[in-house]
DNA sequence: AACTATTTATAAGA
DNA sequence: TTCTTATAAATAGTT
């Protein structure tokens, strides 16, 4: 539609291709925004140049989000898996250092899950847990002359081994209720967050 | 261009807003590839009629979905928070709980990071492993017994506190090293991971 | 789905 | 670039 008929082949001469560009992509936004209105369409129009330039048209009733949302739908697959695909593994990394976590603690903590360990293991263990507890009794010893030598000693209930179990370090609470994806174990009362 | 100039406002009329929508949406996918050919550009051309059914058209040289990126890349802004945010989220609660869990272990496991503690807790903690001790004494006791009966105690070592240290639950290796934001704690030759 | 009178888009030129 | 205009193309209303 001009002077004279052209055929559809990419136009060579650089100017010429600008202005054909500038001229049609006019065109084309007129007629995106024509359908919206007339037919209560909903377009989203974007295009880049060969020179990278960018010109975008969005029917005024919506979004490209929206748009890029619906397409999804429509085709029924994940636009942006790639996007998800680092964080999914990120995530499902985190879920298994979380239960390995949580198994160290049944093991080492409250002294249970013991079946696949030989003696040797046990040994191991046994040795650790009995150097963790002397540093916690060498700390009580301590917390206990400084109490003393400052006169602090007005309760001395808990020095002796008193047990009252208290929810000290969050045990016993879930927080993160909703995200936590761990073993299915729950140890005797306790909970791990 | 048409028999009669028409006014550009919603076609009330349900079969000629069918209508026009049909051939409108093919002049414009026709320019659009016109577009493409004659400018060497690239188009991402999605429609939604009011009815809900989808058209699109995509530059050959190109995808919806790099053209989306590209669209992302110059407004500068990322369209894909909202996909992100929850994942966003549990990450972080993953990784909240990790570190929680990793300070348990520095606590309850190694004896370190007591410093918070007053004598109460601390007394908490000590009847805990004490516990946690005994029954792996315990275990340590039955296998020993069994092996007795069976006359499998080719090889002693281990059963009197043999402190060999090996790479026992994984410890010393950090497969996630990647991806751990820990608190940045390491604890003598020894990683959790 | 075709037809066609008209309007609209635009190629080439200024 | 922007404007002009002859002409090609698109399409509204009709069949």
């Amino acid at each position: 539609m001009g002077r004279g008929r052209i055929e559809i082949k990419k136009i060579e001469n650089n100017t010429n291709r600008q202005v054909t560009y500038s001229k049609r992509r006019n065109g084309i936004f007129k007629k995106a925004h024509e359908l919206t209105v007339l037919c209560d369409a909903k377009v989203s129009l974007i295009m880049f140049s060969n020179t990278g330039k960018f010109h975008e048209y969005i029917s005024p009733s919506t979004t490209t989000k929206k748009i890029y949302d619906m397409y999804q739908t429509t085709l029924g697959f994940d636009l942006w898996s790639s996007h998800y695909e680092r964080m999914q593994e990120t995530l499902k990394k985190l879920k298994d250092s979380n239960n390995k976590l949580r198994r160290e603690i049944r093991q080492r903590v409250l002294g249970e899950d013991l079946d696949g360990l030989d003696m040797n293991d046990l040994t191991i263990l046994e040795q650790h847990m009995q150097d963790s507890l002397t540093v916690v009794r060498e700390r009580k010893d301590t917390i206990h002359q400084l109490e003393k030598k400052y006169g602090m000693v007005e309760n001395e209930v808990g020095y002796e081994s008193t047990i009252a179990y208290s929810n000290l370090y969050g045990f016993c609470e879930n927080p993160n209720n909703n995200i936590i994806h761990g073993s299915g174990y729950e140890p005797h009362g306790l909970r791990l967050d």
